[in-house]
DNA sequence: CGGAAACTTGAAGTTTGGTGGAGGTTTCCC
DNA sequence: GGGAAACCTCCACCAAACTTCAAGTTTCCG
């Protein structure tokens, strides 16, 4: 088996077949064709729909997941390497994502349910008045130290 | 300031007042009225749109996030042990959405790129034939062990 | 007390991430 | 080589999560 067809990958992946072809038109995986133009998938595509699914279950949106897999290599087939400078760039943002739910999970009950949010006398929150420059939303639960 | 107007909770947490509305339509938050019909926000609810925001940002559907906060009391401002049970209530989901995190972080490289995916040599997949009974998708990182 | 800024409702529109069906073609197995 | 299963395109539709608009009301500051 050298390729695979669109339910094979959708099998594989778990990712419906329609789903397949809509991100193709969006340009975040690509397909060969058989003679009869149906779509040959590599082997290599089956990493692409993995990281698209996992980073997608997470939020973030498909525009922004194709952007960074637009910086795998083009002609030839991704290495390791390749994958690992993807993985590289994404730290941050995937960190950030962690950081953030562990604040859900872990500071729950500490700092949201100390009502820091509204007081000011939480040591994990800013001062209103100094968080305010930075925007709004729960500053310290978002990314701020 | 005993309440918060609408414009002021918004400021406050980082959410627009429409989709303020939007969330007291669909029975995630409560307002007050004012005599003339505006809304009045008790602070307490600054932390239930704290809570809904990060929930919702790492992708957990808005009406889930209800069935979580109708966990809360009803009648009374929620204490902090409220929000903790709460927490415990969600810390399964929420561990496995950081597991998930992780895995797109460390494994990138390690799991999708060494093609584990496609072979069935990898020790951290199922051998494809077993891990199909468990469904599809890229079984390892969603949470099977 | 006048007027601007902020609020009200309801309905319609937008974006994202897909699904479903019609009408036709290809592939594969016996 | 015949027929079922899987594939093709195009287009319409869906749900979630909001935003925008219109027309009117309230609040607050000077």
């Amino acid at each position: 088996m050298e390729s695979l067809t669109i339910g094979e990958l959708a099998a594989r992946s778990g990712v419906a077949p329609s789903a397949l072809r809509y991100y193709e038109r969006l340009g975040l995986i690509r397909a060969g064709r058989s003679g009869g133009n149906q779509r040959r998938y590599e082997r290599a595509e089956l990493r692409r729909v993995a990281f698209i699914r996992i980073a997608a279950q997470v939020g973030i949106p498909l525009e922004e997941i194709k952007s960074a897999l637009d910086g795998l290599p083009d002609a030839r087939t991704p290495t390791r390497a390749d994958w690992a400078r993807l993985s590289a760039t994404w730290r941050r943002r995937v960190d950030e994502r962690i950081r953030l739910l562990e604040g859900l999970r872990d500071n729950l009950t500490g700092c949201i349910g100390c009502g820091c949010l509204s007081l000011r006398t939480c040591a994990l929150a800013n001062p209103k008045d100094i968080a305010a420059q930075n925007g709004s939303g729960p500053r310290w639960l978002l990314g701020d130290e």
